[in-house]
DNA sequence: AGCCACTGTGATACCTCTGTGACACCTCGG
DNA sequence: CCGAGGTGTCACAGAGGTATCACAGTGGCT
């Protein structure tokens, strides 16, 4: 299993990367400073770091220079609070593999570690030709021309719409709460007093067929699976 | 077995916590003052430590500053009798693991805790695979996805009606008193006088099976064991 | 600018769950 | 066999979680 290297010092920010990493089947560490960082980067076996450019002291960006200096070749996805398309530059000439602008969706994140890792297991599957498509009891995503099909007919879906109904097929079975989706699908950092999950619930039901989700009254919703 | 840290100042609180942690196994100390709890937790060897916030003098908040900034390395799980998000915040800031607040059933300090401890020793992957299972004679509950099956079949059980169902379960053929069931299930401080007990073992009978769940005159009830 | 699809909010209707109180029933000791 | 206290069951009302709708704001597109 992959271990990921969490260089984060917002608590609140830390903890939902690290609850949604396990949850994913990864194993992450938290350090919360650039010495820690470079120290366990470099005693560890890490496969991927996670690095937030925002640090007190030592800066993101002064931890990327002395890793690659070092000849580190773990791979790095960036996360920065500036909307500067210089961090972004910056990041990536010195050696970022991947930039990811906060507030993002878990969901997102998710995506680029994958792509990063190139994960033997799910990856290679998602990833190769024939698995652009998610599959579950006749509801098909297309992942590449966000086309959905119920059936074999093609049912359009707005841009969030996919997201969550992507969101369900990746974890069948599982109940899903109301935070746990609005983390993945609105970002970490939404209104936790919104209704817009049970909207959107309500309109995939609409589109996909009031059989798929269920209601899990005080918890949640989850994919049915029978 | 593992040790645990009480700090609580009202008796009541902390008699029923001790009565609790003792019957499933864990060894708990209590101390009722932020002093004592600094000390005893420098002093001694606990595996996990549950703190009030709201003592006298000195604050739980700062046992917390304190102990952190001694890095000491110990779970800490806060009870809190405010609602307010900001003590939440502040309690995850300052390095605490869980937050509960007041009043709470026992049964969730006690899944809260095993996480803890868990955590410390086991790995992700021991966690995920079995035991979220719980079995007895043709009845299961999944506790992640919260279904119940009898003999395989699904039965749709309430939120009340899974989590009696789950102590139940969890204490086979011992004799559970409705002081306890109240404890457990709704909670340390309910209306003792209520019948709520009867009535939702009437429920689990009837859905689960009317030979499960046994009578003992003047005692309470308990799971069959032949 | 005007159109249109999409997004998210707030209000309201709906519905399940929860717990109470009343009452019937059972069990045991006298 | 009777009474008392313990237990089982039911209907109901309140609470609170969920579904749905109309609407306003936004931003892309022509």
């Amino acid at each position: 299993m992959s271990r990921i290297l969490i260089v984060e010092d917002s608590l609140r920010v830390a903890a939902f990367l690290e609850k949604g990493l396990r949850a994913n089947g990864y194993t992450p560490t938290i350090v919360d400073n650039g010495n820690d960082a470079i120290a366990t980067a470099l005693s560890d076996q890490f496969d991927l770091m996670i690095l937030d450019l925002g640090l007190p002291k030592i800066d993101g960006l002064t931890v990327l220079d002395a890793l690659r200096r070092q000849g580190i070749a773990i791979a790095i996805i960036i996360l920065s609070a500036r909307h500067a398309v210089n961090d972004k530059v910056a990041g990536f000439e010195r050696g970022a593999d991947d930039y990811l602008t906060k507030p993002f969706r878990f969901e997102e994140l998710l995506m680029r570690i994958r792509v990063r890792l190139r994960d033997a297991r799910k990856t290679q599957a998602e990833m190769s030709t024939a698995s652009y498509l998610v599959d579950f009891r006749g509801v098909e995503l297309d992942l590449r021309s966000r086309d959905a099909r119920v059936d074999g007919q093609i049912v359009k879906l707005s841009a969030r719409e996919f997201l969550l109904a992507e969101t369900f097929l990746r974890h069948p079975g599982q109940i899903l709460s109301r935070e746990q989706l609005l983390d993945h699908v609105w970002g970490y950092d939404y209104d936790p007093g919104s209704n817009v999950v049970d909207v959107y619930v309500g309109y995939l039901r609409k589109k996909l067929g009031h059989h798929l989700i269920e209601t899990v009254r005080g918890m949640g919703y989850r994919l049915k699976h029978e």
